[in-house]
Order: structure tokens, then C-alpha cells, then sequence
DNA sequence: CGGCCATATCGATGCTTGTCAATATCGAAA
DNA sequence: TTTCGATATTGACAAGCATCGATATGGCCG
């Protein structure tokens, strides 16, 4: 309800499609590997093969994954971004940060002082 | 069926917290401000009070962002180690690597020459 | 004390999604 | 061409989830 306009933003998008279980073994296995044949994430995973081709695809949708057909099998690599995506999502968060690069990753943002904000009394 | 084990991985129900456009515009909006008052992500996200009430825990729950009562208002903050655990994540996903540190992101140094793979011809 | 305001919880509802069986498509080999 | 193996698509079903209205809880102030 309300319109829900699948969500248009490739950041959520692409953190929709990492938010699974079985799609984010599947990325581990390739970051284990500079690619991995579509058959094999069914043992690994304990998925049916349909199962597989599906989330394979969702992953590529948010641009996850890229694949590559040779033959009668496809191979599937890491995108080679999705690292640095997921680093910008995680600067777009650094509080009081809002435009900064992936270069400004530090491990410590040190959060500025919260305001000690006096109780706003005047109320309705 | 199958095991619902519910993605005990904290990664994932981290990840499965910021996939949604309403709880990212109250990150957004929490990374934009020292703390913001419950109250004001209604308006932002033009969403009813209940369902913030409903986002705010999935967030808390998954350790996004921390909450502090003051009187009658509760004050949100983004977790100190939010944007860490999404560079941890980031991090894990990098090809080859492993446990690597943010400071090992790179661009991709060009990867390596596909396994040639020959057919697996004896199969049942 | 009661009344009010901000927040959290409950119950219901409709959309989304993960899953599989069946089937279609694609590519190579015979 | 036919045949076969690998992958993608379709259809259906169940579980999950985002959402809201109604209600409960917690805390200030009169």
C-alpha cells in the first residue's frame, strides 16, 4: 500500500539485495574467488537451482554481481564497484558528514558533542 | 520449511535495517544532526507514529542507531560504530581479500585471467 | 490526583519476497 | 538435425514485512 515504487534508489536497492542469507553466501563465495560457475552456488548454498538463478539475478539487477557466459555455463564475479558503493553508502552515514569521499573513511568519526538541548517547554 | 533460522548474522540484519527507504531517510536525517526527537521523522518520512515507532526499533534492534530518553521525547542517534561495521562489511566482500582493512580499499587492481574450466564431462 | 503529550505495543491487512516444481531457452555435441 | 546439460523463466504458495488504527505505557504539568 501507500505507493510502494519498489524503492528507486540504487543504495537501498543494492543493500535490499545484500540483506539475505543466502545472496550474501553467495558473495562471500565469490570474493573467495575470482569467478564462480552458476552450478555451483546450489551446493553451497543448499538451494534449488531455480532459487539460485533468482537471487543470482537480483544480484546482478542492483549491480552486485556481473556474469559472463562461456559455453553452456555462466560465471559470476564480483562487481568490481561494489566495494567502493558500499564504502559511499557508509560515508553518506559519518555524522555531520553528508558529501565526503570514500577516501575520508576513518575508523574513528569522533561524533561531535550532542546538544544538550534545554527540554523545549513551550508547547501546545 | 527449510529452516527458518531467521539470519542470526548480525551483518545481515544490519544490512536488512538500511533496505528500506524510510529507515534510510531517518539515517539520513540522523546523520544530518547531532540527534533528532522521534517525533521529527514523521514529518520527514510521512509516515503514521506507530510506523516510526515500529522503524526506530528495527534500527535499534540492529544496532543503527542508539536511543536516549529526555522527558517526554526520545533522542536518536546514529550508532558510533555504524559506519565502521558497514566498512567491516564493505571490507569482507573485497575480492581475494578477507580480513583486510579499510585502508586496503582500492579500485581493483584488474583481476585475474578467468579458469579456463574443462567441461566436466563424466556426470550422472 | 487527573489530564495531556510523546512513545511503544497490539491486531489486522495487503504487498513483497524467498522458495520450489514444471517448463522454456540457450549452447554445444553427436 | 536431434539430443543433452546448464541456466533462465513461469506459476504458485507461504512467510515476512511495512503500514495503519486503536490502545497501552511512561512521564511531565496543572
Amino acid at each position: 500500500m501507500r505507493a510502494m515504487v519498489k524503492s528507486l534508489d540504487p543504495d537501498i536497492q543494492l543493500l535490499a539485495a545484500l540483506a539475505d542469507p543466502t545472496r550474501m553466501e553467495i558473495l562471500r563465495e565469490l570474493a573467495g574467488a575470482p569467478e564462480v560457475c552458476a552450478c555451483d552456488f546450489m551446493s553451497c548454498c543448499n538451494v534449488s537451482q531455480p532459487t539460485v538463478s533468482h537471487h543470482l539475478k537480483v544480484l546482478r539487477d542492483a549491480g552486485a554481481v556481473t556474469s559472463e557466459r562461456r559455453g553452456n555455463w555462466v560465471f559470476y564475479q564480483l562487481a568490481p564497484n561494489l566495494t567502493q558503493r558500499l564504502s559511499g553508502i557508509a560515508s553518506g552515514l559519518v555524522p555531520g558528514g553528508a558529501m565526503i569521499q570514500v577516501s575520508a573513511l576513518r575508523p574513528r568519526p569522533a561524533r561531535p558533542r550532542p546538544t544538550p538541548r534545554p527540554a523545549p517547554s513551550a508547547s501546545a
